[in-house]
Order: structure tokens, then sequence, then C-alpha cells
DNA sequence: TCTGGGGTCCTAGGACCC
DNA sequence: TCTGGGGTCCTAGGACCC
């Protein structure tokens, strides 16, 4: 078990990350109420906060709270190079960082006192040198474990810093609600409100046992464990991701079901592509969906292999989306999502794609020749036909089943 | 609060295996 | 024969996070 004696764990959060990527790069934008997203609000500055808009909210309400903001579109390509340029900040200044999101990280700095010197001073340039370097303001939180770091960056935002010394702790999470914790949002809060507990002092009273038997076990011991400040979680790197998924809100307007399959494929698409650019390749489709009552669903399908193929997660989704017509009928599709997952193969493949009027047996057989030559014979390469009208899902679930059964 | 887009982890039942 | 104990994998859904 780890436990460390000193607070030597740092959270770094950008604030209000989309909005200040804008405010750095629009000047005008800055002292200004903005509010990234119309739709929803992805991001609002600190200046729209104030009005009561928050991230997650409905664009309309948000415009109702705050009228005089400035709505911007997001930028996202912008946002992931800000990412980027933090992140090579936090890897600069600790051994071990640990990132929870494109704006967020942990950071180990225990030993580092004779090289870097003490936490509070490492924070403090940290902060420095992001404003300097990437332009935007973080605020850090420092603490003996990950939990007292990342709830003392909540506590010191915008623009702070705040040190909880060890002696300290306990004090500071008992004061807080329970959904400051980790993993406590509105639905298990409820479930705590309920029996009477809204601060984390009142949960810490419970045993395990009578949070499990309202929370469930896994909730009902981590929230047992938090409440304690028992989250003896070194920082360490995250493996990779788990998944690649795409979605996207198809308004209320009612869509046919070439409508849906036209922005299927775009979602297929681009899922796949970003798993060839990452050299990724999964298992597990999954077809997401939100109905016009705001229900959700979700079906899936294992292949035999994993893949990375357009062509074959389309005959997945397709198969799916069949599957669930009849519901898509009676109660309108709102939002239609796709993700691949079971990650558990490398794949090392190479897609080729030959121009249609190229498509002759002697220039795929040149295709093929290449791909021997690079990979070696050993190499397992597939070829399928992409383009018009290729309707391989029929058949290509049925070879699935098939194979499953043999 | 009337609703985007990208993720993670947990639970629970059923099929299937030895 | 008609059934124990242990396990894996798949599917679907829920809650949560930024």
């Amino acid at each position: 078990v780890f436990v460390s004696r000193e607070a030597a764990i740092l959270h770094a959060d950008a604030d209000c990350f989309h909005a200040s990527v804008e405010q750095r790069d629009r000047p005008e934008l800055r002292g200004r109420p903005v509010i990234v997203g119309p739709g929803v609000v992805t991001s609002p500055s600190y200046e729209a906060r104030a009005y009561g808009v928050r991230s997650a909210m409905g664009g309309r309400l948000a415009r109702r709270l705050c009228p005089q903001a400035v709505f911007v579109k997001p930028r996202w390509d912008a946002y992931v190079e800000a990412g980027k340029a933090l992140f090579e900040v936090f890897e600069r200044t600790a051994p071990v960082v640990e990132g929870l999101s494109m704006e967020e990280a942990f950071l180990d700095v225990s030993g580092l006192r004779r090289i870097s010197g003490s936490p509070i001073e490492i924070a403090a340039r940290l902060r420095r040198e992001v404003r300097e370097r990437v332009g935007l303001p973080i605020t850090v939180g420092v603490g003996r474990t990950k939990l007292v770091a990342k709830v003392a960056s909540g506590v010191a935002k915008p623009d702070g810093l705040l040190v909880v010394p060890p002696a300290s702790e306990l004090a500071f999470l008992h004061a807080l609600r329970v959904e400051s914790l980790w993993g406590v949002g509105p639905s298990t809060a409820e479930k705590l409100n309920a029996h009477g507990i809204s601060t984390v002092g009142q949960a810490a009273r419970l045993s395990q046992a009578e949070l499990i038997s309202i929370l469930g076990r896994a909730s009902g011991r981590s929230v047992h464990a938090l409440a304690h400040n028992r989250h003896p979680e070194r920082v360490r790197a995250r493996r990779g991701r788990g998944s690649f998924g795409a979605q996207s809100a198809l308004g209320r307007t009612t869509r046919s079901a070439d409508a849906i399959d036209v922005v299927v494929i775009g979602l297929v698409d681009r899922v796949t592509r970003r798993m060839r650019a990452a050299g990724r390749a999964g298992r597990t489709v999954v077809l997401r969906m939100r109905f016009g009552d705001f229900s959700r669903a979700t079906r899936s399908y294992t292949l035999s292999r994993a893949t990375a193929a357009s062509e074959t997660v389309l005959a997945a989704m397709r198969a799916l989306l069949r599957s669930v017509a009849t519901v898509i009928e009676r109660k309108g599709l709102t939002l239609v999502g796709v993700t691949v997952s079971n990650l558990d193969a490398r794949y090392g493949g190479i897609q080729l794609e030959l121009p249609l009027e190229r498509r002759s047996r002697s220039a795929l057989d040149r295709a093929l020749d290449e791909l021997r030559e690079r990979f070696g014979t050993g190499a397992i390469i597939r070829a399928a036909l992409l383009g018009r009208g290729s309707e391989l899902s029929p058949a290509l679930l049925a070879d699935e089943a098939a194979r499953r059964r043999d």
C-alpha cells in the first residue's frame, strides 16, 4: 500500500478550458462572458458563470441567464493543441504524470525537493510556466492523496493554488457536500440525501455496511473509503484508452432510415480512421441511441476478430440498426453513436485505397504484392471492395455467425 | 436545466465450458 | 445420470466524469 507522508501530489486543472483558449486567441473576448457552443454549453468563462451559466447547460437557458454573453463555436483542433502544450509543461515538471482528460492531470512531485524545491514551490512554478508558455490560467491543488489534491483544486478555482496539509485533510473533506467526492453524481447524492446525508462528514459516520446497503457494493465501498480519505492510489501514467467512439445529435426532426444511414456512415468513417491512425483494432461494435422521449439504449455485437476496417464496422452497425428499426420508428431517434471497444489487439495493418477506375485484378495484385513486400509473407492481408452499393453486411454477419458455430 | 461529444467503470443475467 | 462448483465471455444498462 502506497502511503505518502507529505502532501506531494499535485492536481493541475485548466480553468474553463475551452473558453480560456478562446479568450487567449481573441483578446477582444477577455473580461467578457464567453460561452462555448450553442446547443449545449461546454465551458462557460468565469464571467459567464457569475450569471449562473454552467457547463452541460442548455444553450437557450444560458442565453436567458446571460444575454450579453458572446457565444463561440467550439474549435476542437485548437483545444487539442492547447492540451498538448499543457501536457508538455506537466511532463517537464514531474517524472510521473497521470492525465485525466485533455486539460487535467495528477503529478507526483515527491522526491523532487532537492532538484525542484517543495511541492508548493513546484506548484507555483507550474502555474507560472503554463501561463507563460501556453497562455492559460490553471489551478493546482496539492495534497497527500489524489482525492485531496483533486478536491483542493476544485475549491481553489479559478486561477488558484491550494495546499491541504496532512493534518487538516479530514476536516477539509468532511465540510464538503457529498457531490464533491469522486464518483458521486446526482443519482448517488440523491440516495444519500434521502437518508439525511448531505455532507462528507455525515457520510463518514456511517459504517461501510450501511453505505453499501444504500448505494450498492461498489459505490458504497468507494464513498466509505473516500469519506475517510482512504484513497491510496499511486499517480501513474494511464494505460491506453479502452474504446473509440463518435456520436451525433440529430435534433427532433424525424429522419428516414436512409438519412440515418448517411449519418452512421460518417460516424463509422470517423471512428475507424482514428483507430487506423492510432494503430488499434477492436472487436465489439456498440450502437448508442437516444430517442424522442430522451430514453437511451445501446446494442452491441462482438466480432470474432478485432478490426479497424470501415466496412466491417459499418456492416455490424447496419445489422444492429435493423434489429431496433421498430423502436426507432415508434419513438424517433434523436442521437446515434458508434463505439468500438474491446481493443484487445494491436492493428498493424495498413489500408490502401485504389481509385475505382483502377479497380482491376492486376491493380489489386500489384497492391497486394506491395503489401507482402512491406510486411512479409506472414502478414495477414485482407482486401475488400469499397464504394457505392457495397452491401457486405448480411454476408459478413452470416460469415461471423458461421465461424462462431465452428 | 429540456439536453453535445468524448470517454470510464460497475452490475447482472445468460450462454457456455470444464 | 440430470447436476456441483468454478470460471469466462457477451450483452445491456446505469452512473459518472470532463
